[in-house]
DNA sequence: ATAACTTCTTATCAAATGATAATTGGATTC
DNA sequence: GAATCCAATTATCATTTGATAAGAAGTTAT
């Protein structure tokens, strides 16, 4: 495996809390490095699956299928990234999100037993849920007033914010359903400002 | 306290999968029954709390503050339910958004700690915690969803098959709120159909 | 290099939603 | 019962957003 991405894990793991070596190693004992070209798929709405994601590089974006047919974006995960956690993710042990690479990208995978077991055992691994936690629900609030009381601007303004430079890396229909408005809005939008 | 919701929290216990006499005594012996009148708040956003909620009678909301001002309601919990989880709405100890009475309620507060030590010891309690989370994140997505690519009428119709009658008993400027459209908008939608 | 395809933009028109203000109706208070 | 207050409705107009179609620009395939 490529030496640039083993040490762009390390130092994900750093930021996420994972410092001591002990912790690092505990990791690297269970988590593999993977490579997934651009569009492949992680794993589909309502398939099994059984692991956690460290995005190391790269973009993710989650989706649904709506009534329709149309896939509506919900999430965006780049750069140095935990992906949503398994058990906010799954309900009867199937996905309620299809996961999908929108660059080429570098992921850790790791079991979710085997963090579960560590997150019970470590207490560093313990801070590191917590915060993966805590990071993901204030985010998910902000997104819910926004969509509120906010307009397609205003989140698109946020959406800019949260993810910088995002926008001249993916398909910008993607950004338009995770903003919830039309491409041909999302168009509009752009060009006002 | 009163029989009638001694029964009513019997009931709700097993409606949610504590359904042996063990595990409904576990309960009672941290849990206290509670009234609270309509308009009280149980927290505010930013507070320190430490407890779970597991609403017996009447309705609650969840909502926030935005910058102008404007209190935002980012969901209901009616009948018998469980309110957010702890972990799901605190941030540093503190909750991300105030919950309040919209009628005269009876509500079941147990201490989280409490709660993850029964979760940790006891098979139905684990059982009970993961239903309670598959049910709310399911249940967020679908709300994600319907924002992203349904309309505001899409989104009522939404809420009135989730809580039916709820409109008959809640001010309406909350439910105009939570379906993300102005209370003069929310009427109009009530006209067309 | 050309053709085919996809994404993004632009134009036009219709529909949905917001802002503001006036009005109605039902509670509550005095 | 009159006055007051609050919630909900209705009217009017402006703005935002959607639907559709056509065109431009870039990419991919042959």
């Amino acid at each position: 495996m490529d030496n640039r991405l083993k040490l762009a894990l390390h130092d994900a793991l750093n930021a996420f809390g994972l410092q001591s070596s002990e912790a690092k190693n505990l990791f690297y004992e269970s988590g593999v490095l993977r490579i997934y070209p651009r569009n492949a798929v992680l794993f589909y709405e309502n398939a099994p699956n059984e692991l956690e994601y460290l995005l190391v590089e790269g973009v993710l974006h989650r989706y649904n299928t709506d009534q329709d047919g149309k896939d509506i974006t919900t999430g965006f995960y780049a750069g140095n990234a935990i992906v949503t956690p398994h058990f906010s993710r799954t309900v009867g042990g199937r996905s309620i999100f299809a996961l999908q690479a929108l660059t080429d990208i570098a992921v850790a995978e790791i079991p979710v037993k085997v963090l579960d077991q560590l997150r019970y055992t470590h207490p560093e691994y313990r801070t590191f849920g917590q915060r993966v936690i805590e990071a993901e629900f204030s985010r998910n609030l902000i997104n819910d007033i926004a969509f509120r009381s906010g307009t397609a601007a205003y989140r698109l303004e946020l959406f800019r914010k949260i993810f910088p430079g995002l926008e001249n890396i993916v398909p910008h229909y993607h950004i338009a359903t995770y903003i919830g408005v039309t491409n041909v809005s999302f168009s509009r939008l752009r060009r006002k400002k």
